[in-house]
DNA sequence: AGACAACCTGAAGTTACTATAGAGTCAAGT
DNA sequence: ACTTGACTCTATAGTAACTTCAGGTTGTCT
């Protein structure tokens, strides 16, 4: 199949495909004739597989390391396991920063409740007294 | 003051603010005698409130929207209150976006409990046999 | 033969910075 | 006067995961 063929099968862009190529994500595939790229049902599977976990807010890296390890299949997936497992805590680190940045949010939101002068503005007094911190930097690829 | 005082002032690299007055999130200043950028009270007070901005993870437009309503302060608060609602929503969205994820994480990190075969790991299994949907495109620039 | 969809490559744009290179400014010390 | 070192300047490239665009080629239909 071409690649357009290809894009409708995993749900994405044929733009996406080809930048999976130069990735590294996806193989270099054989190429027809006219210099048009073929695929087939093995293509079909990976690329599924990687929309699968971009869909899970896999990096990249994550999404090599996965594969990588999937092409050794003696070694059995303890490693799977691990990269999951610090992917699940990337996650939970944003949620709870998040969570933070709400309460911060609300707090601040609180202190203005109606249309009135700039002047008596809780929020706007807030924004310009606030604390302003260095925030510590992320470990999670999760923006 | 110089460019490096602010910057301690405001907890934020020199290249930050350099790149914030490229942004036009700061005014383009005056300069000494050696062409270094020259800095007043205004200035510190300005990048501050950018800076907490930033914290509560605004984006540059949301800032700029700010920007825009506070210097016309014969306006009232409203316009503030919006833009602060919005971004509190965009924060709730991202936030159900990743406890969601959580779930699914979750749900499948439970299909493998050990370091088994590769073929017998659900992770893998559900990696490979997920629903491959396209993702609703967002409307927070929280990534 | 002409029109049109689908394909190709390569480069630029997105966000909010960070990092680097190479050059100029300034104050203090010898 | 000269050097050292800290600080500043501009311009450019890199980050993540794509999307968009320009300009050209291939394949199919009428």
């Amino acid at each position: 199949m071409k690649i357009g063929e290809l894009a409708k099968m995993a749900h994405c862009s044929v733009e996406t495909i080809r930048y999976y190529e130069k990735e590294a994500l996806l193989p270099i595939t054989a190429r027809s004739e006219g210099n048009f790229r073929v695929y087939g049902a093995a293509h079909v599977e990976r690329l599924r597989f990687i929309r699968n976990c971009r869909n899970l807010d896999m990096s990249h890296e994550e999404i090599h390391a996965l594969l990588a390890l999937t092409d050794r299949p003696q070694d059995g997936c303890g490693g799977i396991n691990d990269v999951f497992d610090q992917h699940i805590a990337h996650v939970d680190e944003r949620i709870t920063e998040l969570a933070q940045l709400k309460q911060q949010l609300t707090a601040l939101r609180q202190r203005c409740q109606a249309d009135q002068s700039q002047q008596d503005c809780g929020i706007l007094q807030g924004l310009a007294n606030m604390q302003t911190e260095q925030k510590p930097q992320r470990h999670s690829h999760l923006g």
